[in-house]
DNA sequence: CTGAAAGCGCTTACAG
DNA sequence: CTGAAAGCGCTTACAG
């Protein structure tokens, strides 16, 4: 093996410019058929792939995407939302689908990832997923977008945002959440979740909850409201002990994420306190976890398939300019399992065994 | 803003050649101190980024490493083994950390992987990485090794193998599993998962198990053996109830990995087996879950971060050819919970919260 | 220590 | 429909 094959191998054998080559392999009309099948047929068969550096830096774009996952600094790897590992499934598949590379980064809300990859022109494009702080980012997102980046953010969309946004119907899921207790006759509901622009998905899920807790003629109470911030069981177990160190009455909680609500199953075990029949609880994120927690948990499922495939689509839309760029919201939808004590919507399981 | 600056711009400004300017901000020992001072100064308020492609393209390499992990073409995304999750941080931290970039892909194991990245210069080399079927991908790993594409693959290495491994001690791991099991007075120990070359890790565990009942002047039943290839909660659950349905005694069950070992807690709970006290059940990996089940699964801890560096340090050795490369193996560490009766080595999450 | 020049492997405007 | 040529932005042997 003399070194990976070029367009001129395949113009010598094929009798052709090297021009015509490029252009038969990209397609271009202005090829003949039978020029076409040729050079296909030899680049098939000394297994030829057009270099994607040169390609790459004679048109000015990467053909790549990258997709940067924040994380909280003081969680452990192995705690990675597994919400956020489905939708990259989906995103690299869509990615590959649609010829583009995928790259990928963990990062810290405060690293400098605001410039690097296009700058250095390796991606054209970014994907942004995790819960972070987003108050923290907005800054950052503010100076990608004025450098022209172009870049999707998962999560709700916030007022005088910088960037396009998908995201879960969070103020729905949270409405069917709590209407789901309220009909199974709870009516002291706790939060647990910061329900602040720190958190703009728990601040909406909240919201949701406030609504159906209003149209019941009901209110919050400030001592059931347990703000926390980052999604992970150690702190959903931290935050029900709070909860439970205060000594008011509840018999339901409504975790902002499923890592939270395991956590708070977890520490309301401990006490004593039986789920459903104490309390009730329900959590957010549908993660494969929350079917096997027991009791299983109630939840809102958000379908990190298609949202993986918006994500993409989204930014390559951006990228390409083929439509107006716009947000995009997926529906939210209520799984009932046994940690409210209505009766499943589906068979322990089930969705996973299929 | 007119197009992102080159080192031109930067030369310009400097005074200097173009050439010297690559030269300083690749710390060659060729530039003066000075110089190269003034030039990154420079660089750095212009916000000048090296172009990857041009750079790629003139040094033909790619600074990229690819993962290539695969999956189950039946299992749906939600299912990825959270395992290979932490691992993939971890993989991308040491990538970072060592200036390459990642890229990232799933696949199916029937995909033709073996031929696009290397060829197209997208990555120097690849990290394998999911719990395939080992004999098709067999040939697949030969012919990469042929073209003298880079890979390191996780697992254990197998005689005859191409291309380099990293993984965990799986004997050792199925020896302590055992040896605790059968120093709790369990004799009768079931396994559930395929101990053949098509699953290479399940095979090493089952080879601790049996090393460990011979030392007990035991051996595995057949009749308590149900071979499965697949690691997921579903497939575990079935394999149990296979197992019950041939009514042969057991009171221990050696998964061969913790999301069949979930699987299967999960039958047992439905046939209303106790466990630990009717049968004890030990799983393979330590994954987030495992700590969460109900009782929390007693399993082998495989050190993720570990590994995800030693499988990129492993690649890029042998890329730029520094050490002589070679496989390498990582210590089985046992992690004791209730499922098997004993006190705990750990409270229960004390890991995750710390 | 520095500069002028070649060249990595493509894509595409230009000319026919 | 095809070819000759320029050029994307670097890196590095060569000459000084």
């Amino acid at each position: 093996m003399k070194g990976k094959p070029t367009s001129f191998d395949i113009a010598y054998k094929a009798g052709v410019s090297q021009a015509t080559v490029s252009r038969a392999l990209r397609d271009s009309p202005l090829v003949s058929e039978e020029t076409r099948r040729k050079i296909k047929a030899i680049a098939k068969e000394i297994n030829y792939k057009v270099d994607k550096h040169a390609s790459s830096l004679r048109r000015q774009q990467a053909q790549t995407l990258a997709v940067l996952l924040f994380e909280d600094p003081t969680s452990d790897d192995s705690l990675i939302n597994p919400f956020f590992m489905s939708m990259l499934a989906s995103i690299t598949r869509t990615c590959a689908r649609a010829g583009y590379d995928l790259l990928i980064s963990f990062q810290q809300l405060s690293d400098d990832w605001h410039a690097d990859y296009q700058d250095s022109h390796k991606a054209d494009g970014l994907i942004l997923l995790g819960y972070g702080d987003y108050l923290t980012s907005e800054s950052k997102l503010a100076k990608l977008a004025e450098q022209g980046t172009h870049f999707v953010r998962w999560g709700p969309s916030v007022a005088g945002q910088a960037g396009l946004t998908v995201g879960c119907d969070n103020a729905q899921g949270g409405r069917l959440l709590t209407e789901h207790l309220l009909a199974l006759g709870r009516r002291k509901i706790a939060f647990i979740g910061d329900a602040s622009l720190h958190c703009p998905e728990f601040l909406d899920r909240h919201r949701g909850y406030e609504q159906a807790l209003k149209a019941a003629k009901l209110k919050p109470g400030k001592d059931l409201y347990v703000p926390v911030a980052d999604s992970t069981e150690a702190v959903g177990y931290e935050a029900m002990n709070t909860l439970l160190a205060r000594r008011k009455p509840f018999n339901a909680v409504f975790a902002a994420s499923d890592l939270i609500a395991i956590g708070a199953m977890r520490a309301l075990a401990e006490q004593g306190k039986r789920v459903p029949e104490d309390i009730a609880v329900v959590g957010f994120d549908d993660i494969p976890m929350a079917s096997f927690a027991n009791p299983a948990l109630t939840t809102v499922l958000q379908d990190t398939k298609l949202a993986g495939e918006l994500l993409v689509s989204t930014l390559i839309n951006q990228i390409e300019k083929k439509q107006p760029a716009s947000n995009a919201m997926l529906p939210a939808k209520l799984v009932i399992r046994r940690s409210c004590g209505a009766s499943p919507t589906e068979a322990p399981s089930a969705k996973r065994a299929k």
